[in-house]
DNA sequence: CATGGTGTTTGATCTGCATCAATGCGGGCT
DNA sequence: AGCCCGCATTGATGCAGATCAAACACCATG
């Protein structure tokens, strides 16, 4: 199980630095995940986990950006879930994932060997139920995705993923300032059910009308954020959990 | 939650009728689980739960079927589940859903009420479990639908929607009996992002060439099973878990 | 048996996005 | 600097599926 980024999630007082795992345990419990946790990186592009190999290790992101994929016979593929820090990887009782984990940028993942993770989550109520939280926003999420991709124009797929990005990056001040945009046109075309083509021409028609600007490629700012969210589809206050 | 429907869900010796709560109760359990159980049935067309509203109850789904929806502001719609007998419905310390729950066809369903529910599953690890296993199943198809939904054509969309409806209702006798199709065109384009002309036409394309055929609105026959299978674009084992 | 209502099929046309193709841009390398 | 390579943009064209519209099947009801 992936699960959204918000603050709830963080924990940076922590060593295991989640409160997914982490915010009710008691030192012991906190010593014991200690024991099991070992860090591994990867670099941009590699894979992370292999659909269908066996999933040893529950894990949580601690730094980059990695994409859950489903990639049909002749090649079309599908984002189906997108990991950013904080964001965790496992499923209690299941040991395989029928979907691709890649990083998109470098990665960091804090990990814990499976079995000994499972006892704790099996022994601890309240890490159980933490888990059951995260599997049902991450089930939240995927059906709100499921109306973008079933319903929404290409331009209101764009604009609810810069929308939902501007979300995530939680800016503090009003200063407007550059939002990561952690993932290639084409990475962005699998996430919304386009071609890359039209993620571009869908971007440089929002630059046009200045709704946003986009000083590099990796980076944009938003200029008019209520025109942003006109251009979602959404209504006030819904939207995207992810 | 809502959860896929398939043989471990049933059972049918229990007064719950559902292994999804039973199956590993003992008797007292059982017993308390009697206690809250109260039955309730809706007209086809007639909504169950609306967006937003608490949810009073957890229940799973005894006959007929219902749909999980979400609305647009501008009226676009997209299923986001299906329920079908045996199905869950509920979310371990969530009140609210935001989707509209409405019966397709007339519905009973059985439900339990929410707060001692609750206390079940959070007194009984094996209920939690279950209540796990039911998410991530659900998560799984959720995924398996965004694929759909995002990448593929009309034709692989319906191709899928029937393969789907073939496996769910588990055939065990060989003689290609007329098989449930418990909804609407309309409701079908709701489910597979479509317009109900496309589905129409796309329906009539299988039935032309000798894939499918349409007794009734309401049943189809699969008559060639592997032409089916072609037509949805998932390989050999994969395809929706649904 | 006509009547109306609901859901379905089929046809004609339109359009948004995909596809095919060319050009542009920036960053790393020699 | 000059070159290349990966990614992005922009243009031209085609097509799948949406939209608009008409006919049709089925069922209930007077």
């Amino acid at each position: 199980m992936t699960v959204v980024f918000n603050e709830r999630n963080k924990c940076s007082s922590c060593p295991i630095r989640h409160r997914a795992v982490c915010a009710r345990c008691d030192d012991d419990e906190l010593a014991l995940l200690e024991q099991i946790k070992v860090y591994r990186s990867f670099e941009a592009g590699q894979p992370i986990h292999w659909r269908g190999d066996e999933l040893t290790h529950f894990s949580s992101l601690v730094s980059g950006i990695a994409a859950l994929t489903k990639t049909m016979e002749d090649g079309r593929t599908q984002m189906v879930g997108l990991l950013l820090p904080s964001d965790f990887v496992g499923r209690p009782g299941r040991d395989t994932v029928d979907f691709d984990v890649t990083a998109t940028s470098d990665v960091t993942l804090c990990c814990f060997k499976r079995q000994p993770f499972e006892e704790i989550v099996e022994a601890t109520p309240h890490v159980a139920q933490r888990m059951m939280e995260m599997a049902l926003d991450e089930l939240d999420a995927a059906r709100d995705w499921m109306v973008l991709l079933g319903r929404k124009t290409a331009r209101e797929k764009i604009a609810t993923f810069l929308e939902m990005l501007v979300r995530r990056s939680h800016v503090e001040n009003m200063s407007i300032p550059a939002i990561d945009l952690p993932l290639t046109r084409e990475e962005i075309a699998n996430f919304l059910g386009l071609t890359l083509e039209t993620v571009s021409r869908q971007m440089s028609a929002l630059k046009k009308e200045g709704v946003v600007s986009f000083p590099d490629r990796r980076h944009f700012e938003v200029l008019d954020l209520a025109a942003l969210h006109d251009a979602t589809g959404d209504d006030a206050d819904g939207g995207m959990i992810v």
